[in-house]
DNA sequence: TATTACTTTCAATAATATTTGAAAGTTTAA
DNA sequence: TTAAACTTTCAAATATTATTGAAAGTAATA
């Protein structure tokens, strides 16, 4: 395998693996071919390189851009635009950690939060088991929030040699 | 809101949630029904809660098992099969994580081992960066993987306090 | 063995998500 | 101003994924 072919199964497995969870393809591939750069790319250098369309583009390099994972960058005596992305992993773990919190689980602990609040006086095991199973699901999900919050504050080092010694 | 309305809510809320995160948004449906039911569920229960077919029902429930999350219960003196999920919220957890393990980060690993024996004499700017992102994945995800391992084999209230303690 | 009571399969269909591309919008500079 | 060089929008088209349902398969029982 050569450079070229590495890249294309790089991007390729990138853009599938996203899809397994939940994340545009393209989204992922642009983010993956961002990382591989050393220099901020164009749109058009985007398009070009991943056979997509302007607005296909556009909308997905806008998406990473409002996920804080790629930002915009300006060259001097340029009008075109370039895109650069934070090429840190632990950070890009962060970042995606922060949104998916911030977009998913403080709404979801909301739901939780008025189910908790059906009062049914009737002692139905039915009834019994949901108010079992929604206190499970909100305090499993209120862990895992707080847990992503010690992961955002952490250093990486810190935070995974932590964990290995937790097993020792 | 009642236990109805409740239960709708909660079955609409888990499936839209498991869809951002790549998961078929029947199969945490028939999965949150199994979680409220205090007793085991008939194929035909499930289809007529959920409003779905037969086959589709059959395909997601068999999924489920596959990911260790339900169990095929066999009531004596009756044929048909009812099934069960594993209510325990921690477990759960760990069954996603050691499959999702399985599936998608050693595979993984598998095509960032090849990508790191691509050697180009060339030290082009791009193929150095091409070789930097894919040891920087790489090293990531190995460690995730890890972590995943850890939690795997750690009890819940040790993993999750260890974890709160870090940050103190 | 034949019948009944189920479960499984899968091609066709429907639903959902993504992508395109042309038109509209914006900014810069002559 | 106007034109040029871009970026953004979004309705329509396409691609992907999920669902249906009827037929085929299987196993228990009469």
């Amino acid at each position: 395998m050569n450079f070229v072919e590495g890249k294309q199964e790089l991007l390729s497995t990138w853009g599938t693996l996203a899809t397994q969870w939940g994340i545009n393809r393209t989204m992922a591939q642009i983010h993956a071919l961002l990382l591989i750069s050393p220099e901020p790319l164009s749109a058009e250098e985007i398009m070009e390189e991943l056979s997509i369309s302007r607005g296909n583009a556009n909308m997905n390099i806008r998406e990473l851009m409002s996920w804080d994972l790629v930002k915009k960058i300006l060259k001097p005596g340029e009008r075109k635009e370039f895109f650069e992305a934070e090429k840190d992993m632990y950070e890009i773990f962060k970042r995606v950690a922060r949104e998916r919190k911030r977009r998913e689980i403080e709404p979801l602990l909301k739901v939780f939060d008025q189910l908790s609040k059906i009062e049914d006086e009737n002692s139905d095991p039915k009834v019994v088991q949901f108010q079992k199973t929604v206190k499970n699901m909100s305090d499993f999900v209120t862990n895992a929030n707080k847990t992503i919050d010690t992961v955002i504050k952490a250093d990486e080092n810190w935070f995974f040699s932590s964990i290995f010694k937790l097993m020792k």
